[in-house]
DNA sequence: TAAATTTGACCTGC
DNA sequence: GCAGGTCAAATTTA
C-alpha cells in the first residue's frame, strides 16, 4: 500500500507539474505562440497522470473510483465542455397522454462510479433514456435492469463518454439488483485500457443479475457520435482554453 | 412479433 | 428558470 501511495504521489505530482507548465504556456500564449507546440504533449501527460492516479487509487480500493455519494452535477461538471449537434431523426409526436415523468428523483446515495474502456459488464441492461448534458460533448445514457418489469429490479446505471479522446466511459451505478438471477461470469472483454478493476468488487456482483443478453449499446452507445468525437479529439489542436477547461474539470473531479 | 432503442415531453430539485 | 432524470409512444431490430 505504501508503494501505491508513493506511486500515486509521484503520478499526481507529475500531473501537477505538467499542469503548471501548461498554465505558464497559456499565460504567455498571446506573447509567444511557440509555446503551443508542446501543449498537446502536456495535456496528454496531465490526463495520463490523473488517470494513472485514479488507477492506483482504484487498485487498492476494490475496483471502484469512488463510493461516496455522487452528485449528478459533479459528474456533468467533470466530463465536458461542448456539445455536438446530433440529428435525432424523430418524427413529430402526438400530444402526450397520461402522467409522464411522475417520479421521485433518485437519491445520489448508494451510487458507485467507475471509468471503463467499455460499458459492457456482462449484465443485461435496457436503455431508457439519453440526455444531452450541458457543457458536455457526449450525451448521458440511462440504463436500467432488463428484468425490472419481471422482478422489479431497481438497478440503474448512467454512462457518459469521457471527453479526453481516450474512448473511456464514465459509468455510475445506482442501487442493487434484486432479481433472482445469478451474478455474471467475468466478461472476456473486461479489463484493458484504463478500465478499472472491478472483478473483485462485491458491489458489482450486486449490481445486476443477468448476463443473458447484452444489448448493442453495451458495445458502444456512442457509435453514432464516434466520428464526431474523433474529429474533435484526433485533431489534437483544440483551443487551449477548451483544453484548460477540460483539465480544470478533470482536476476538480479528481479532488472530489 | 416481441424486445429493444430512440427521443421529445414532462416532472423534480436546485 | 434551468438542467437533469424518467416516461412512454414511435420506431427499429432480431
Amino acid at each position: 500500500m505504501d508503494m501505491k501511495k508513493k506511486e500515486l504521489v509521484e503520478t499526481l505530482t507529475k500531473g501537477r507539474n505538467s499542469a503548471k507548465k501548461l498554465q505558464d504556456i497559456l499565460r504567455h500564449h498571446k506573447d509567444n505562440d511557440d509555446g503551443l507546440v508542446c501543449v498537446d504533449d502536456l495535456v496528454t501527460e496531465i490526463s495520463q497522470s490523473f488517470y494513472g492516479g485514479l488507477l492506483v487509487l482504484n487498485s487498492s480500493n476494490s475496483g471502484e473510483v469512488s463510493r461516496v455519494p455522487v452528485s449528478t452535477h459533479l459528474s456533468s461538471a467533470c466530463l465536458g465542455n461542448q456539445r455536438p449537434e446530433v440529428y435525432t431523426g424523430k418524427t413529430p409526436k402526438p400530444a402526450v397522454k397520461g402522467r409522464r415523468g411522475c417520479y421521485k428523483r433518485r437519491k445520489t446515495e448508494d451510487s458507485r462510479m467507475k471509468v471503463s474502456e467499455t460499458i459492457e459488464d456482462g449484465y443485461a441492461w435496457r436503455k431508457y433514456g439519453q440526455k444531452e448534458i450541458l457543457n458536455s460533448n457526449f450525451p448521458r445514457c440511462y440504463f436500467r435492469c432488463t428484468h425490472k418489469q419481471v422482478h422489479g429490479c431497481k438497478a440503474l446505471k448512467q454512462v457518459q463518454k469521457l471527453e479526453d479522446g481516450s474512448n473511456m466511459f464514465h459509468i455510475i451505478y445506482f442501487g442493487h439488483h434484486t432479481c433472482p438471477c445469478p451474478p455474471p461470469t467475468t466478461s472476456p472483454h473486461h479489463g484493458g485500457g484504463l478500465e478499472l478493476d472491478c472483478k473483485n468488487s462485491e458491489n458489482d456482483h450486486n449490481l445486476s443479475n443477468s448476463p443473458s443478453s447484452v444489448t448493442k449499446n453495451h458495445i458502444d452507445p456512442y457509435a453514432k457520435e464516434e466520428d464526431l468525437s474523433n474529429k474533435v479529439s484526433s485533431t489534437g489542436s483544440s483551443s487551449p482554453l477548451v483544453w484548460k477547461e477540460i483539465l480544470l474539470n478533470e482536476f476538480e473531479c479528481f479532488k472530489n
